[in-house]
DNA sequence: CTGAAAGCGCTTACAG
DNA sequence: CTGAAAGCGCTTACAG
């Protein structure tokens, strides 16, 4: 493979010529530019990244950990990623933690390595503040969820109004048991989403049930165990809000297989919108997130404080919608 | 950020040494090594991967280059890699495609700059040609496809196989009019599926009609889209054949809007066995791959080629499974 | 506008 | 078992 030296030797400079022609350095000539361009096209050569790198001490490359890329969810704002850090010339390391924790930490590792020049937790189980520490050391954004407590930068819809209403919806709806599939409660937006919950409650004087208050995974599976579990219950909810679409849809297939209408008998609205919302039947309810638009801002913000972009913003808070469609009335 | 350097001067030792006790060299003795690991624990010493790795001309990464992340079929594939990949210590820089074919070259470079070790490449769009002489340059392992003209190395199902048999239980079940959907057609697998269909046709003596391959890009919509296209025309087929689960849906969806019922008045076959089969009603009848399979096999035959461990198979076909649900009868 | 030279932080023959 | 030293392939002050 061809180094910088060969082509160096060829055109008759230095390698510092190379190089600044290869970054692009105005300070040189169009004749000697023009000839190591030639070179250079005429021997494919390409740089070594690696040795680039080390020299600049960056890697170009970013570190994007979430629970799982199977998860239609995240597969729609690692598009917004995706598009962002390629129009900066950035690379994304794959980090799928499997929903598994102790993953999370391992990846953090990766900084510790230079091997990435930042992270995206693309929703995190790490403890608040341990997050802040890390994004002391290293430029963090945290996407999908909000966090108060501390700066840390962070793009997101408001999940507390959302969840809050979509509940006021199924109340306005008529309905007054209702009950709550939340995500893993490690997760920061599932106990946001119960928090909005439980204020559409309280501003409708309604009586908050401990019972109706279950939590799932965010997987079809446990919306269905957890949907099962509801209507073993004497004292049955007549709505269902889950915290994913998936979950939504589990609670669906439980219903219809103890012969329940949807959405006659039981109302359910689910969350994130993914594509499988016009694909069951009936179509399901949901709050919409703008997930491509929180991957590429969330992505956008981290490329700019790891090039320290001047200001940016840091907290930013996208619109969600409540997207109504057959399962409630 | 601390460096080799540091570690040493701290444990009295050179940092040829602290380099074997990282490397586990068996060059040194329990003394040192004891003393320089307890430096590097109280230090949290990690060593810059980028130096190592430019020394040792390795990046320990390989590319995974996909159409589209947000496909359920690849996602599940993509488990396999990470998993195999994380055993071996090695990073996944992921390459999204976007269905579009010249990224899928863009993406080629990262080898020539030396940003990875190894490719997989799950589907391809590039010329079987242009595959080999990458192969001929990196380690390059095929996911999903198998190549026979070439020597290069592949894990995947027998499409061709897969879409006989699908074809022939349709056949089997009275079907003489047998829709295909196919993937797009420059996509190898995509041929081999039409070439299995035609296989059926021919051995049971049935006529072929240009009219029912229709070509499709593995979207919802365009299965949707198709399928309507077929039930304009006053030849309608009796059973559809798509390339894909998600495709299969579509046709599904425009079935029932025409208010046909499935699988009495058609019948429907997808493939791949994603998730949203069993969430769709009725519940897809499908050719299940063994997605994790395939990831964690391709990637461990990839690695294997990387570190050179001795001759590794170089075509791994797999099982396939004819899944009978509910849109077939 | 251009080049000589130092240095990024490691690893690895080589010598002892 | 250990260390001195070269070198991986770039970039970047510095000097001219």
């Amino acid at each position: 493979m061809l180094k910088m030296e060969d082509v160096a030797r060829l055109a008759n400079v230095s390698t510092a010529t190379v190089s600044r022609v290869l970054s692009n350095n105005k300070n040189v000539s169009n004749k000697t530019r023009k000839k190591v361009l030639d070179i250079i096209n005429q021997v494919e050569y390409k740089p070594n990244r690696l040795a680039a790198n080390l020299r600049k001490n960056t890697s170009e490359t970013v570190a994007v950990i979430l629970p799982d890329i199977a998860n239609p969810f995240f597969a729609e704002i690692v598009k917004g990623f995706r598009d962002e850090a390629l129009k900066s010339g950035y690379y994304i390391l794959l980090c799928d933690t499997g929903n598994n924790t102790r993953q999370e930490e391992e990846f953090v590792k990766l900084v510790k390595e230079r091997l990435v020049d930042g992270i995206i937790l693309a929703t995190a189980r790490m403890a608040k503040d341990e997050i802040y520490k890390l994004s002391q050391e290293i430029p963090v954004v945290l996407a999908c969820e909000y966090i108060d407590d501390y700066e840390i930068p962070t793009v997101s819809i408001d999940n507390i109004s959302a969840a809050r209403e979509a509940t006021e919806y199924l109340i306005e709806q008529g309905h007054t048991e209702i009950g709550l599939i939340t995500g893993p409660l490690d997760v920061i937006l599932s106990r946001d989403r119960v928090k909005g919950y439980r204020q559409a409650l309280l501003l409708h004087d309604l009586p908050f049930r401990d019972f109706f208050i279950q939590e799932g995974d965010f997987s079809v599976k446990s919306g269905y165990e957890i949907m099962m579990k509801y209507l073993a219950h004497e004292h049955k909810p007549t709505a269902i809000f889950a915290s994913s679409d998936e979950m939504a849809v589990g609670a669906l297939k439980a219903c219809k297989s103890k012969g329940l209408r949807i959405p006659d008998d039981i109302c359910i609205i689910g969350f994130d919108d993914i594509p499988l919302c016009t694909l069951v039947e009936p179509e399901l309810t949901t709050v919409a997130q703008p997930k491509y638009e929180i991957g590429s801002q969330a992505m956008k913000m981290l490329l700019n404080i790891i090039e320290r972009k001047g200001l940016v913003q840091k907290q930013m808070v996208l619109p969600h919608q409540l997207m109504i469609r057959q399962t409630t009335r």
